[in-house]
RNA sequence: GGGGAGGUGGCUGAGUGGCCGAAAGCACCCGCCUGCUAAGCGGGUAGGGGGUGUAAAGCUCCCUCGAGGGUUCGAAUCCCUCCCUUCCCGCCA
């Protein structure tokens, strides 16, 4: 969330921030909240140090004659106090509700179509056939099967099976590989059922619950993605800041209702209620963020090459970048038998949004006052998408599917996928 | 699930009604001393919020000893509820 003092003093920016990601921020209700809670909490002090000095005397003098104002002062502070908390509190929930402010090299527009190419990797492979889609592939082979899943668990769930499956845990053994040995990042196994509390510093919630499956009767949240208990790893911290960044890379299953999808992307492997993912999280210093942002995608893209997926990346524009990201880049990876690009991963940088949500602080030196934290994070890659681009790139005309180098050594010597 | 112990500052840890936002130690910072290092000596070092201030500094007040509530003129200290940690027993992948 942004900071009351920085919504007091740039009114403006933040309602224009709020316009421009298509999420009205309750500029003036905050300001209005803010000095009725202000002044309450004033008066509320006032009375508590009149009282507390008289408790004093009361102490020193045992002159009872002083008990009943007392009494009546301690009474209307708490009054006082509890009007202050109560507004407070609706203030808070507000705040939990204004948008994050963007990067100015972010590019201003509405809709998906307004985001900006910056660069490219590769080119769009000619296969010398018509190329089919993962799911056509997958199904032939017997290493997707969606009907089943759907009599089992409904609909945007999948099995993977024999090579199908092996080629997941592939993919997730060479991701951490990748991301803990060369790109210095420290693996992380964390809980996948997490509190509000967690939810709410990530910007999860109050605004998106729908997005998420709830534990019934408990305080517990299916992940969306490792994001979230990665990130809040550090809540309620005061961290060194000669150790940051701070960099984890955690492979878990995310969950996600896809509410307001319905209709979309129901064919394949490509929108799931579960799906796999390897998270990058970085907890950085506030003058090392935007950099370490661009490095996080970098890495990420990393994969990508490696595997030979042409992909490009987007800057996203300010309507189809998100309530708490500061700036956002989508990487797509190219897949020919559907014949677009399927997002793979998404990195965002939040400057001191969400570590001021989770209370997430560091000392820039010995002695200096703690600093709220800045949070990068990206998938590094989400599995799905990532796979089909996999099937359909280097699919043959036999229907069969070489396995990429890089994951030979990790496919117990299954080097085409459909040989069996 | 049953029973016991416990949650205090960056860390260890004392503190059972006002003299406590908190002893002592460690760590760290500044200064002194020393040819250098170590030792020694002196001082400093929790977080959040309000008011004042152009801002920084400063001054000042309030709140915070796991969380919330209660008793009391006054709570780290007494009472209640919850959360967490830990030990023993039971159950169990």
């Amino acid at each position: 969330m942004l900071s009351l003092e920085f919504i007091r003093a740039n009114p403006d920016a933040v309602r224009r921030a709020g316009e421009l990601k298509g999420e009205a921020a309750p500029v003036d209700e905050i300001l209005r909240l803010d000095g009725v809670w202000r002044g309450h909490q004033h008066r509320a002090e006032t009375i508590r140090e009149e009282q507390n000095k008289l408790s004093k005397q009361f102490a020193e003098t045992r002159d009872e004659s002083l008990k009943e104002r007392l009494r009546e002062m301690a009474s209307t502070a708490k009054t006082e106090l509890s009007v202050a908390d109560a507004v407070k509190r609706e203030l808070d929930d507000l705040l939990l509700r204004v948008p994050n402010v963007f990067h100015e090299s972010v590019p201003v527009g509405e809709t998906e179509a307004e985001n900006v190419v910056i660069r490219e990797w590769g080119t769009k492979p000619d296969l010398g056939f018509v190329p089919r889609t993962h799911f056509d592939l997958g199904e032939a082979l017997g290493v997707m099967d969606f009907e089943r899943a759907a009599r089992v668990s409904g609909s945007r769930f999948a099995f993977l099976i024999a090579e199908g499956a092996r080629l997941e845990r592939a993919l997730v053994q060479f991701m951490l590989d990748v991301h803990t040995r060369e790109h210095g990042y420290v693996e992380v196994w964390s809980p996948m059922l997490v509190s509000s509390a967690a939810m709410v510093g990530t910007a999860n919630l109050p605004k998106f619950a729908d997005q998420a499956f709830k534990v019934e009767d408990r305080d517990l949240w299916l992940i969306p993605t490792a994001e979230v208990p990665v990130t809040n790893l550090h809540r309620e911290e005061i961290l060194d800041g000669e150790r940051l960044p701070l960099k984890y890379v955690s492979y878990a299953p995310s969950w996600r209702t896809e509410a307001g999808a319905a209709g979309k992307d129901t064919r394949g492997f490509i929108r799931m209620h579960q799906f796999s993912k390897v998270e990058l999280v970085k907890v950085t210093t506030v003058e090392t963020s935007l950099d370490e942002f661009e490095k996080l995608t970098r890495d990420a893209e990393d994969i990508l090459q490696r595997l030979g997926l042409h992909y490009n990346v987007l800057a996203m524009c300010t309507g189809d970048m998100g309530f708490a990201q500061y700036k956002k880049y989508d990487l797509n990876a190219w897949a020919p038998g559907l014949d677009r690009y399927l997002e793979v991963s998404s990195c965002s940088v939040f400057n001191d949004f969400q570590a001021r949500r989770a209370n997430i602080r560091y000392r820039p030196s010995r002695g200096a006052p703690p600093k709220f934290a800045h949070t990068i994070n990206g998938s590094g890659l989400a599995l799905p998408r990532t796979i089909d681009a996999i099937m359909e790139t280097y699919q043959r005309s036999d229907g069969m599917i070489t396995v990429p180098d890089v994951l030979k050594p990790y496919m117990g010597g299954v080097e085409l996928i459909g040989a069996r």
